[in-house]
DNA sequence: TTCAAGTTTCAAAAACTTTCATTTTCAAAA
DNA sequence: TTTTGAAAATGAAAGTTTTTGAAACTTGAA
């Protein structure tokens, strides 16, 4: 027998695959009923991990005309959405967030889907076009100059916007995590930044893929105890783990 | 056996491919009536994913020689081009400039083609991401909350960034100009910032075109006499244009 | 006018949802 | 370690919705 985290697995996996299933296949192939998979189907979809359609469930959106993207991209894209629906599920309604900036949760706010208000301030300019147009959403933009690489701001500019402000959490993306040396980026003046977002946060939640472990980018943010949640992919050890878990920082994996 | 949803992925994609497609072969292609193609088809148009013909399908609207909304449209957007690219002609190297928001401005830093250095500050999200891939171009973001109708900024929080810097230009377009009332926009929070960007800049340029003129919209940003210069096309009257120049205000037509 | 194409109506079948009782899981208490 | 209880998972059953195409009827292009 088979359990339903298993069951979940199979379902991303084979859709992954074969770019769309169906119910009944899925009935005969995992030994439930047709209610037990439309549930999880149903799961997955509000995790953003597929669409429904009538009679199965397609990966990508049904009604869009998909551009030819890389196969490594698109596996890693739906990793790092895996990372964001999984994140997305720790916003609640009537809450003020930050959210930095950064692919992961750039995924992370397309997953987001209030049903009460929400306010969000964010640095990433791709982060706030995407929150802008759900009504339920209201977005701060930070200001500062404008990074080539990222489309986000940085700098000072949006100190004073921090300081009178304070959100009860933050997700963060960064570029490498180290036990001894802390979250780092590459770029001095997008630390600085995500280090008055901290200052500014109640809870610190950190989204990144489990190659970002062990390494150390340019810029230091903080020291690896100022975080309260790290949501990450299997790739993690277990050595590291017991060692956040040690810290008292809470470990998700998707 | 192929569910209704993958049956319209492959309309999709064979409409994409061929730009057409006939009801007669998507019958026999997918074994289906014909009945349930067609209301495939009505769909998919409803969705505006394709248009219907007798008989098929297309891409393309079959309809658009004929059209005098898009027409309009069409060269009401030819002509904030036209006002925008006047407009990027007064760029400078080594400029410091600012940029509001709205569709002609818009238009305007899609022109901007610095051989020089170039620093610009802008409210409005699309026109710091249009510049930002330009090397030459240092792209300051201002912050604030996001408007749901503009993707631009507004609001008190970039008051400390606009008090610390001084701009030899403003590009400002507005929704309304009057001579009495001066210039107005929609939106009152948007105005207050206007107003501010006004304060930081030493040449004050409007972009609108004429039937701007005489409009008077909700939020006041400042008098006429403040403006520098007007850029706008041929359908101003000669007396606004004397009564302009009266005030010693440049006006260029395109 | 002629005839293929399109629409509407209707009924059957498949898919889906909801409800609810049963089973399983898991963690705390004995 | 075993017991216990609450929460989660499961699926049968009943009811609802969606999909489908045959048939009858209407429309539109040549």
């Amino acid at each position: 027998m088979i359990n339903i985290a298993e069951r979940h697995q199979y379902i991303l996996n084979k859709i992954q695959i074969n770019g769309s299933l169906d119910v009944q296949s899925l009935c005969k192939e995992l030994n439930v009923s047709s209610v037990t998979i439309r549930k999880d189907l149903k799961l997955l979809e509000d995790k953003n991990l597929l669409f429904r359609t009538h009679g199965g469930a397609t990966l990508n959106n049904p009604y869009t005309v998909d551009k030819p993207v890389n196969e490594k991209e698109h596996l890693q894209s739906a990793e790092k959405m895996r990372i964001g629906a999984l994140g997305a599920e720790l916003v609640e309604d009537n809450d003020s967030i930050i959210i930095a900036s950064g692919t992961t949760v750039l995924a992370l706010a397309r997953c987001i889907k209030p049903k009460g208000m929400l306010t969000v301030i964010t640095s990433a300019l791709n982060v706030a076009l995407e929150l802008v147009h759900n009504s339920n959403i209201e977005v701060i933009q930070l200001g500062g100059l404008l990074r080539k690489t990222s489309s986000s701001v940085a700098g000072p500019y949006s100190d004073n916007v921090l300081k009178n402000v304070f959100c009860s959490k933050l997700f963060l993306g960064v570029d490498g995590i180290d036990l001894e040396f802390g979250l780092t980026t590459t770029n001095a003046s997008e630390a600085y930044l995500n280090r008055q977002m901290i200052d500014s946060s109640q809870k610190i939640i950190v989204l990144a893929d489990s190659t970002k472990f062990g390494k150390r980018g340019f810029g230091r943010i903080c020291g690896i105890e100022e975080v309260d949640h790290i949501i990450t992919d299997s790739g993690i050890s277990n050595h590291t783990i017991n060692a956040l878990k040690d810290l008292g920082i809470k470990v998700s994996i998707i």
